[in-house]
Order: structure tokens, then sequence, then C-alpha cells
RNA sequence: GCCGCCCUAGCUCAGUUGGUUAGAGCGCUAGAUUGUGGAUCUAGAGGUCCCCGGUUCGAGACCGGGGGGCGGUACCA
């Protein structure tokens, strides 16, 4: 054995992860409830490749012709660099800019599919997780943001999240520049600092973000993070700007008037928020559903106008039993930039997009998984090796029937397949032996049955004696036996 | 990137001051029951003790270096 060459380890790399049936359903179901929502509202679907160029993708580290360290890149055999899709949006861009002249503007289209991001992953973050998007291209009215907002929160609900158990939160990029501009913040640097200070609001507290504001934070951890270095009389003031979401929307929009009313770009901001929020309430969304909160920042690339971000708002434990924080659910935003830097010509776009891997770890972390227990196919038991074709006919009529068959293909004894029946989730078994041959009958036994019964029952031989949920009876009769034993299920 | 914790069977872990052939529970395979799921009993399979080097008569344990994982933090389009 010594000579052996060294075996691989089984793993799957970090940050991937295998999906087996429950949650496979789990993301079909939000994906199937979503993108209903999107087609309903007008958005057409869109399917671009995994990769894109990496020059379209925008990512090449400053002073080096390699893209970015975040995306998975490789070079293709004519040198150009290509990458994974980090999100939907920048292919999006890429193809408007493409196909601008044919499109039908402004052009609404949705997409779903997975995304890469080469980063560290950590819990609720994956290197390759499923995102579902919806954008309009074209449309620099307040209404085509009200109109995400109000399908999100749709999405929202038809995922399995009505309102009270997920909120939008809805800013301006507007907002936060005009405020920045009030308290006099002006390097760029600080700026960045103010702004992911801002972000850390809902994790860290008012005390951790002054802190952030001003000197800086040494975490449990023992980590420091430096500051924004802002004194302390405008670190209170974006603090004032950052708690001032109470209430409803009109309400909060009052108070942030007060704190950046009167810099050009926060009038702006202010301006487009209010004709929003009426055309929210036009379309039915009220602050159960939808809210201002000047806390959200979003990243920090590419948004140029409203942001919006969905988060849960129920209670959520992991397997331990030890309450989780979710980070958003979702998010998008106004980029009128995006397309701009393939024709030059600023065209106006807004979108959102869901996590939809995690809103699936989501709504099961919170006990509200859409997909029902997955069930298994009706087992026919392989008894006499000599009579696979008989098993096969079976098979096959239930399947005619759209039942979900299959014969047992192992080599193991009649008990065993029973407990691989069992473990399918299988509803029931079919078992057609020499006896049941002679007599033209077949032997099914309703699983499901068993296994309500089996907790009352102690020794095995009356447990095998019981045979419960079994029974013989005419061939000619299995199908309709089936669809029973299912339609009790 | 920074800080901390961890690494022994498929999984969760025990392993005494450094001592001879490395253990448990769960899971898996099978038997008890030539044709029946759960429970029980019995048997079996399953190991690069993360890797390399060092100390030692002797290392899973001690020392040094490396790797990997987890958590926090930073970044996050």
């Amino acid at each position: 054995m010594a000579n052996d060459p060294p075996r691989p380890e089984a793993r799957a790399p970090r940050g991937f992860v295998d999906r087996r049936a429950r949650d496979v359903a789990a993301e079909r179901a939000i994906l199937a409830a979503v993108t209903e929502v999107y087609e309903r509202w007008g958005f057409e679907p869109l399917d671009t490749g995994a990769f894109e160029y990496a020059d379209a993708l925008g990512k090449f580290l400053p002073d080096a012709d390699r893209p970015n360290e975040g995306v998975f890149a490789l070079q293709d055999d004519d040198e150009q660099w290509a990458a994974l899709r980090y999100d939907l949006t920048a292919p999006l861009a890429r193809f408007a800019a493409q196909n601008w002249e044919t499109l039908p503007k402004p052009f609404r289209r949705y997409a779903h599919g997975p995304v890469w991001r080469n980063e560290k992953p950590g819990p609720g973050r994956y290197r390759e997780f499923v995102q579902c998007d919806a954008d309009t291209v074209g449309s620099a009215r307040p209404e085509a943001d009200a109109e995400i907002i109000a399908m999100a929160a749709e999405g929202l609900q038809a995922a399995g999240l009505p309102a009270g158990s997920a909120v939008l939160k809805i800013n301006s990029r507007k907002l936060l520049n005009g405020l920045m501009a009030a308290a006099g913040v002006e390097a760029e640097g600080q700026k960045l600092g103010v702004l992911r200070a801002v972000d850390k609001l809902d994790r860290l507290g008012p005390d951790g973000v002054r802190l952030l504001l001003g000197a800086g934070r040494l975490d449990e951890s023992g980590a420091f993070t430096k500051g924004a270095g802002l004194s302390a009389a405008a670190a209170e003031r974006v603090l004032a700007f950052t708690v001032a979401g109470v209430g409803g929307r009109s309400e909060t929009l009052a108070k942030l008037a007060d704190v950046v009313g009167g810099s050009a770009e926060g009038d702006e901001g202010l301006a487009e928020l209010s004709a929003i929020d009426v055309a929210l309430t036009a379309l039915g969304v009220g602050p159960d559903r939808a809210i201002i909160d000047p806390a959200v920042v979003r990243g920090l690339e590419y948004y140029t106008g409203a942001v919006f971000e969905a988060e849960l708002l129920l209670p959520t434990t992991d397997e331990r039993g030890e309450i989780v924080r979710f980070g958003s659910i979702g998010g998008g935003g106004r980029y009128d930039d995006l397309v701009a830097r393939f024709t030059g010509e600023r065209v106006p776009a807004t979108g959102f997009s869901f996590g939809v891997s995690r809103l699936a770890s989501a709504l099961r972390a919170a006990g509200k998984d859409l997909a029902a227990a997955t069930r298994g196919p009706v087992v026919v038991i392989a008894f006499d090796q000599t009579r696979m074709a008989d098993y096969f006919a079976i098979a096959g009529e239930l399947r005619g029937a759209g039942i979900s068959a299959e014969v047992y293909l192992g080599s193991s004894g009649m008990r065993a397949q029973m407990k691989y029946a069992d473990r399918r989730s299988s509803p029931a078994a079919v078992i057609v032996g020499e006896d049941e041959l002679a007599a033209g009958t077949v032997t099914i036994k309703d699983l499901d049955l068993g296994r309500a019964l089996s907790g009352d029952v102690e020794d095995n031989a009356a447990w095998r004696e019981q045979r419960p949920g079994q029974q013989t009876i005419p061939r000619a009769e299995l199908t309709a036996a089936i669809r029973k034993i299912l339609d009790a299920g």
C-alpha cells in the first residue's frame, strides 16, 4: 500500500456548497414565485453567459493589467481576461450598451442565476450564490424606482415574507452626499469612512458608529478599525441623520430635510424620495412594507441616487438554536452611469436584486420553508431477480400515470430495500413475489401509515406481525390504490 | 489583510505525567428474521492521529515551521 498514489480529499472548495433535494426545491420555489411577480409587472427575461470580459465588468486593479481580486478570472487563448460575473447588473449594462439601438426603451428585464465572488466566505456568505434581478434601463423617473421597490415588496410576499416579516429600506446617495456637505466632510477618504461607519449602524449601534466616525474602534477580537476622524460636532450631526428614520415615510423625509436641506444635492435627493413615497403610496405599498432609512448605504461603487435594501425582520436561529443575524436579503438602487461606461451616453437605470440563496436559508432559519418535505418515488421491490421485467412494467405503468416510481436497482435483500424506501421518503412500496405472481396480485405497503404507527410498536415481532398499511390487491387495481395513498398524504 | 480558537474513524468527540496493538457514541454493512421500515441484541468494515522537521529508548501528546478549518474584524461591485 505504501506505493499507492495519494488519494484526493473528497471535499467541496470553501465557499461552495452542495445542495440536496430539499434546498434545491426551496430555491426553485422562491425563484418561481419571484419571477412570476416580475413577469406580471411587465419585465422580460434575459439570460447572459456566466463569463464577461473583465474590462466589461470594470474590474481592473489600478496600475495593473490583471483583474481585481474578488472576481474569478482567467485569461483566454487570445490573452483577453474573462471573469465570472459577480452580479447580474454589470452584464445587463454590457448587454444594454451592446443592443441599445434595437431595444424597446425603457428596457425592462429580469434575470436569475448564479454569481461568483472570489472572497473569504463566512456564515451565510458563499462564493457562489443565486441572484434574481429586475431592472429598468432608460427611465430617470422616480416612479421607476418606486415600481422596482413595490415589486420587490410583492416578491418578498410571494416568497413567503409578508408585511411584518421583512421590510424594504430606502435611502438616497444624494442625501448622504448632502449630509456630508452639511457636516463639512470634503476629503474623499473621509467621505468613504463616514459611509462605511453609517452602514454599520444596525450592527454596532450608535455608540459603535460614533467611534468609527471619530478616532476608531477596537472590536472584541482585538482588531482595531481606524475611524473617519470627524470632529465630535460633525459626528453628532451625522449620527442625528442616521437615526432620523422613524415613523412614516413623509415624517422621516421632513426630519431629514432639517438636517440636509439647503445643499443642492440634498434637496435633489429629498425631492426624488418624496416622489418615490407618493408613487409607492399609489401602488399600495404602505410603511409596513417600505420605509425610509437614512442609515442604508449599500456598496460604494456605482449607485448614483436612490438605494434600497430588503431586511428580514423574523427572528432566526441556527441548527443549534442560537439566534442568527441575517444581513440584507436583497438590495438595489439607481445606477445612472453604468451604461455610459460603454457608450459615453448617460443612461438612467434602476434595479433590485434578491439574494435567492440567502433568502432560502433565511426562510429555513425562520422555519418558513416554502417547499414541502420532499417526497421520494414509489419503490418497486426487486424481489425476484428473474422477474425484473415485471417490476419495470409496474414502474412504467405508475410513471405513465404521472406517479414518480422506480425499481430498486441495488443488490441488497428485501429488508434493506424496505429501509431504502423508508429513507427515500417513499409514500409506498410495491412487493411482488412468487405468491403474488401466482395469484395475479400485488402487495402494496403504505409507508406513510407505517411511519405514523411505528412509534407505538415495542417489539419487532409485533411490528412485523401487524404489517401496518399493507394490502394485497388484484394487479389491475395497482395504480388506483397507489393514487389513493398519495392523495391521503 | 488583522485578531482569536481549532485540527484524532463518514459525523460528534475522548485519549491520564510522553509508554507497547489508538477508543466511544452516532452513522454504515450484515445477521438474529430464505418475504417486510422503527426499537433491541450480535458481528463486521472503516484511521496518513493535518503535513514536514526536531527532542526522546519511545511522540496522537512536547518544541519549531508549514497547511487547512472555524469565528470575529476589515473589504464587499
